[in-house]
DNA sequence: TGGCTCTGCGCC
DNA sequence: AAAGGGCGCAGAGCCA
């Protein structure tokens, strides 16, 4: 069959959409169907008569008989690539995420052109595997310790219970001259032998590839495994090229490799041997994706990976040393707590003349505001409460008391649980491939336990029950108004450059700025002490509303109409203006005093994303956009947020890297500093007490010049400044 | 019972 | 019509 025929076999759902289909298929005859099919005979009769090589399909049916699955997930199979009786089956998302999502139509094309242009796609190396036995190990060693072995993929599997390692997979890549082809093995954990093949393989010098490899080396650190010459990591690859895109292993695959099909459910395998299959294919698969991204990303993407990967290291150093939770303290908080919470609610269920209600309960909340007469209301959520609180003294003595109740039990629930610790320590995730910006995100440790460290609550309760380790102290040291400073030189605004850089109180000075009053009356810059704290904080929430793009109505929604009014009476606005007209009034004296924020820096913005599909911040990171900041407030929101927020991060990423080369782990300082967590804008670490200076040595790594071409197209160097915060602090919430 | 989505909320 | 960014986790609710 020689045909270049195609069909597209999709849903009634898929219908609207066909349109968006025709550009996709480049030209080449393809035929529609939108009924269900009972059977793939039905399909392929259907092929035949039509001389249809290759299916694009969204029929979860056809999934089900071609994979031989009840109910199959179309997510987790688009892109996969199924053939059968010579013809060609590539699963796609429903075309409805053609207008849905912002990489709908991008991912659609990508897919389709594995049937319509399958020679623009590398061929795979062929997958042949073997379990490790002692009559083939040392021929598998020799092979992959040689020198045409230019990398090895690694993974391993875990059992969640005891955390070790069930077995370790290996995919080498070597280079024939002309192509690359792959040997995978497996190594089961299940002995000393393995143990003592698994410590040789991971040393051997070949560079290493993982998916996400702090995960795989947090456990090999504990089987004394470490490997040797980590340089890649598929995740660091595509979150480099891609970073809006998903990034798991399963999506990468079929991202980067024509005829693969979703394998994952193999690992819900009871048979070893299907397990072992599972774990070689991941290694296999990882290699594909290194590779095919090899030969692909561009310059740029490059350019990020070597910005991102060495946060690899750091990380992984914090990650394991964590910090000591004081176990006591825990218990104590947590009773406290706990007693407030019983107290509370017993106090809420008299006054509403109920048992047991429950206020984590959203329908709960619904039934109750709308007996309060606020049933407009439409969300639970405490600005809601506020809202209807706002309304009438009853409403705000029982919902104010509503927000206590479920404050404590969100410090409950989410912070003060025993039993998150391992061996008394908190630990986490930081990952560099975390966020579209380039931050770094925080989860729960590769080990089942722990806290996302980046939100923990700015209060004494949780913090107060994070202690420092024996003979050291807790430092923080965070960049000041960082992405103030970042917006203000990004876009050229030399008043806002002005203001914020300058040595009066940036808070009040936009205060004054804003709404015309003396500075002097605001602050105090003798005594450093705030004068008018309302017309401060206004100022502060309007810098805020502003710098994110926000809407009138969204600010009267963050300030609350008590804060709305109360703005209003002491500005002596018109009492017949509604809470909008007075948020649109806070918003206008902004963009009266920066008139470049909201304007030509905006269009700067779109201009860059509309010309390039991406965003290239100061130090060369680069963000490839897939969404349209034209014609979506959404993307031009996330787009103006990003600069900012990319920017610091990039800062901040390269001081964490300098704290962890000049102080963690410098012989001299090593024994005295660790390194703990970067959160945002701050990186906090133990010193040694008596070893202070340390703290200073962080300070200086963090103050990084940072040169930028701002939107006005001037050149311009800024530093942005760090701040110490220490002080005897045996806790956590000690730091000042 | 487990898995999923929705809702809400902690941080910067 | 109107739309504040970036994250991860817990509980409720719902479905199979």
């Amino acid at each position: 069959m020689s045909s270049q025929n195609l069909l597209f076999l999709g849903t009634q759902q898929d219908k609207p959409f066909l349109p968006r289909l025709k550009p996709v298929m480049k030209g080449i005859t393809t035929f529609v169907k939108l009924d269900a099919v009972s059977t793939i005979t039905e399909v392929e009769l259907y092929c035949r008569a039509k001389s249809v090589s290759g299916v694009l399909t969204t029929s979860i049916p056809l999934l089900s008989r071609l994979t031989d699955k009840p109910n199959p997930s179309l997510d987790a199979y688009s892109g996969s690539y199924f053939q059968r009786n010579g013809i060609e089956y590539v699963f796609v998302n429903p075309l409805d995420h053609t207008v849905s999502v912002p990489y709908g139509t991008f991912l659609l094309e990508r897919y389709a052109s594995k049937l319509v242009s399958p020679k623009s796609w590398r061929t795979p190396s062929k997958f042949n595997w073997s379990v490790i036995s002692p009559r083939t190990a040392d021929s598998i060693y020799a092979a992959f310790a040689s020198p045409n072995c230019i990398a090895i993929a690694i993974d391993i599997e875990t059992y969640r219970e005891n955390l070790a390692i069930r077995c370790v997979g290996y995919t080498a890549i070597f280079d024939t001259g002309s192509d690359f082809e792959t040997t995978s093995v497996v190594i089961p954990m299940d002995s000393d032998w393995t143990l003592h093949q698994v410590r040789k393989f991971n040393a051997l010098p070949a560079a290493k590839i993982f998916q996400n490899g702090k995960y795989d080396c947090a456990y090999l650190s504990r089987y004394n495994a470490a490997p040797f010459n980590y340089l890649w990591d598929t995740a660091n690859l595509f979150h480099s090229y891609y970073s809006e895109l998903p990034k798991d292993l399963a999506f990468l695959q079929s991202f980067f490799v024509r005829n693969a099909a979703y394998w994952k459910d193999l690992a819900e395998s009871s048979d070893l041997e299907t397990y072992y299959l599972y774990n070689a294919k991941d290694t296999w698969a990882t290699a594909e994706v290194f590779l095919a991204w090899m030969h692909e990303a561009p310059a740029w993407a490059k350019k990020n990976y070597t910005l991102e990967f060495p946060l690899t290291f750091p990380a992984h150093l914090s990650e394991m040393t964590g910090v000591k939770r004081d176990l006591q303290a825990l218990k104590a908080a947590k009773l406290s707590y706990e007693t407030e919470v019983d107290t509370k609610s017993a106090s809420l269920d008299r006054m509403l003349g109920v048992k047991g209600f429950n206020t984590n309960s959203y329908k709960q909340k619904q039934v109750l505001l709308r007996l309060l007469g606020c049933g407009d209301i439409e969300g639970t959520d405490e600005k809601s409460l506020s809202k209807a609180a706002f309304r009438h003294p009853l409403n705000a003595r029982i919902l104010e008391l509503v927000t206590e109740i479920q404050k404590d039990r969100k410090l409950l629930s989410t912070y003060l649980v025993e039993g998150k610790e391992l061996n008394e320590r908190i630990l986490y995730a930081l990952n560099p491939h975390g966020t579209d910006t380039g931050r770094l995100a925080s989860k729960e440790h590769h080990f089942w336990c722990g806290l996302q460290i980046q939100n923990i609550p700015r209060g004494d309760a949780v913090k107060s029950t994070i202690v420092a380790d024996e003979g050291f102290f807790f430092g923080e040291c965070d960049l000041e108004q960082a992405e103030a400073r970042d917006t203000a030189f990004a876009a050229g605004d030399e008043s806002l450059i002005t203001a914020v850089t300058g040595t009066r109180d940036f808070h009040s000075v936009n205060a004054s700025a804003f709404f015309g009053r003396a500075y002097d009356a605001i602050y105090d810059d003798g005594k450093k002490k705030t004068k008018d704290k309302p017309l401060r904080d206004l100022a502060k929430r309007v810098n805020h509303g502003a710098n994110y793009n926000m809407g009138a109505g969204v600010l009267v929604e963050t300030m609350g109409l008590k804060n709305i009014y109360a703005a209003a009476k002491f500005l002596s606005l018109p009492k017949s203006w509604t809470p909008k007209e007075i948020a649109q009034y806070l918003l206008d004296q902004f963009d009266k005093t920066y008139p470049r924020i909201r304007g030509e820096y905006q269009t700067w913005i779109i201009s860059q994303v509309l010309t390039h599909k991406r965003l290239t911040g100061a130090t060369g990171w680069t963000r490839y956009c897939f969404d349209n900041p034209k014609t979506n407030k959404r993307a031009l929101n996330a787009y103006v947020a990003h600069v900012a927020q990319s920017l610091n991060a990039m800062v901040l990423n390269q001081a964490y890297l300098k704290v962890f080369y000049d102080i963690a782990l410098h012989p001299d300082h090593r024994n005295n500093f660790k390194l703990c967590a970067q959160i945002h804008d701050s990186i906090l670490f133990q010193y040694r007490i008596g070893h202070e200076y340390l703290a200073e040595m962080v300070k200086d790594r963090m103050e990084i010049p940072v040169t930028i071409l701002g939107a006005d197209g001037k050149i311009r160097t800024f530093t942005v400044p760090a701040a110490i915060k220490i002080g005897n602090a045996k806790y956590w919430s000690q730091t000042e």
